[in-house]
DNA sequence: TATGAATGAGTTTTCATTCAT
DNA sequence: GATGAATGAAAACTCATTCAT
């Protein structure tokens, strides 16, 4: 017969022993790559034996699964209480937007080896994970088409097709992660270059007085 | 002691086996996977022998470095002419942005297999094939910088992080890649997209009236 | 985490399965020959799977460089306390080299796949495994050089090129080690032979009265 | 139809081919060993091509018979006059012996390569080699055994077994030679150790007036 | 006949996964 | 539950040999 008690610290080191595991997989994936990397570098990461990771997951497929949902979940998080006060002119859309990749920006900053590893080594998984992390993509872009088509539609951005300009916006937000992950970006440099896309997503390059009759 | 026929007609069966491995090899990657591609699967694509592969490759690294040269250089070769004549006026510049980024997208569109590699899985494969592929989208950047800082200088952009600034059209290029190699985006609408795309670089997506006094 | 008992039997099973593969080479190099034997030849035969052999060597090259390893050991800790009390008279020396002849006959007939494998392959392996065996052979020249000098030097043994004769006594010793390899030689007539072997180097095939005058 | 002219050109084309493609694999066999040595390697130090070496011989171990063939034949033709007018001293007999053991030195001394090979990986070939290299072997020992019995019968040498000592005069030889393979013996050095070994065949070491009323 | 590109059977080697402790 | 030794299926790689020219 086994104590409650006991029952519990079992969990509890067995729910410890999957962090740790979960947390050497990250750390080993962004290091190596995943595919380069093996069962035996994620325990001897921790000093784990191999059948540990057995116990925990089937395969090494399942683990980054399972890094994943971890991380999706702390972004969802960190992003879930974004939609509220929306802003009804430019200027309060500008700030508002500038905060937004600010947001994301410390996000990223604090999960460096998260980020590493889906946006390097993501696409090479498999169709489903792909498929997946194409998912989160779309989330960020469907955000920033959301509040453009609310910009639209409330008069204070230009018609234009909203779709494809948060496709853009992502697509350039990628671009510099890419750019601070292979180290060519400061950390204490992300604020000013937050600005300056977040000025060029709003008024392009063109020089003020050239802006032509109406759009293309 | 053997004729010059010969030695010629054998070095053209050994180019043409060599350009067979690679052709195969751009198919298999692009349709597995660089790391699900066994070297069986490309010798197997054109029926050729285990062994023949390795007289002309000694690992699977080694293909894809062939392929990625070949690759960048066809792309250098339709890229080399393009720098001359300089626009002077915003139209213009616009017009020659438009032209660029269709004759880009032709460019990729011949081309799918290889952007699917590289895009998809170039960053996957080890450090050094990572940094080969970043000097790439330096060379796009640092394109894009050039006739960016070009305006600037010639008073028909506004004053802004050139660097920064053509990183993200980069970005914003590439995302698109990514949604086309995904199948989201018809082969016919390519050319309103960049329409759209550059018009987007040019005013952002602010309405014209809106215009601040100055830069921020 | 894990009992010291647990990592204690642990290493015991390893090092039981290392010694195992040791033994199975052995036997498998002598039977076979070291170029003609498999990786699989070895682990088969002690049933063990393919993936226990490069568990413990990394290669071919490895176990027989390990094989040797142990092979010396065992001969050094044989012939390491052999040098006492030397003798001070022909007779006592000529006794002493019988029995020391039949000594290395004894230690090689106990391990006659040893004497097999080394004699026998050990110059076709590589030129660092040849220098190392070179080495052993050196050291046999090295005691018989030592105690010629010494009987030189105390006046029973004649003015002579210590170096050369003593290369000369192993050689002989080297042959018939050979010929019983090849089984020419009975078990049972080892101790003649050793003795006879003996007698021919003290005094040579020479009738006793033709001795010259003094050394050539 | 062909001019007999024409035959008698290519066949002799044909035969220094096949002699090139020999000196070949002798000089690759005594340098890269028997077993490391690939065909390519073979042709390659000619600049033959791979085709070439399978019009003259079917396998790799059919060149090292041929080579072996080649080379004995050429020992023996140095030796089968050695046998006439025999010695009827020990005198006469102990000079002849240095005088035989100075040839067997040039002709080996000449051929290098021959000795390197055959000692060095003759015995790592397959059975059936080793069983012709013993053969060689045993030529020698029967020469020495046939010169010491006669001896032995007419007085000047020390009843003894006639066999083994042979053996052990044919084992002192092949130390010697491999020494002198291993660079460790000056080639002008050889002439003073033949003698040095010739005088302790005949005598032994032990000193002059040492010996004892009769054989043991 | 000579050639060297191509071949594929035969080996080595890897590493995710199992399993005895 | 944790461990790490052992496993063997699956891949990579080698190289003697064939064969088209």
């Amino acid at each position: 017969m086994v104590s409650e008690l006991r029952r519990q610290r079992d969990a509890e080191r067995r729910a410890r022993t999957r962090a740790a595991l979960l947390d050497a997989a990250g750390r080993v994936f962004a290091a190596k790559g995943y595919h380069a990397t093996l069962i035996s570098d994620i325990v001897g990461d921790i000093g784990a034996g191999q059948g540990t990771f057995y116990r925990h997951f089937n395969n090494k497929r399942e683990i980054i699964d399972a890094l994943f949902e971890r991380f999706v979940g702390a972004l969802l998080a960190e992003f879930a209480p974004m939609s509220l006060d929306l802003p009804n002119d430019i200027e309060t859309y500008r700030q508002a937007s500038v905060a937004a990749v600010i947001r994301v920006t410390h996000v990223v900053q604090s999960q460096r080896d998260m980020a590493q590893i889906f946006l390097h080594q993501g696409r090479s998984i498999d169709a489903a994970f792909e498929r997946d992390l194409a998912g989160v993509f779309d989330r960020f872009v469907d955000i920033a088409q959301f509040h453009l088509q609310r910009a639209i539609d409330g008069g204070f951005a230009r018609p234009c097709d909203a779709g494809a300009v948060a496709q853009a916006v992502v697509g350039m937000a990628l671009r510099h992660m890419d750019l601070w992950l292979m180290g060519r970006i400061d950390d204490d440099d992300t604020e000013r270059i937050a600005n300056e896309l977040v000025e060029f997503a709003f008024w392009g390059f063109a020089p003020r007085d050239s802006a032509p009759e109406g759009p293309a």
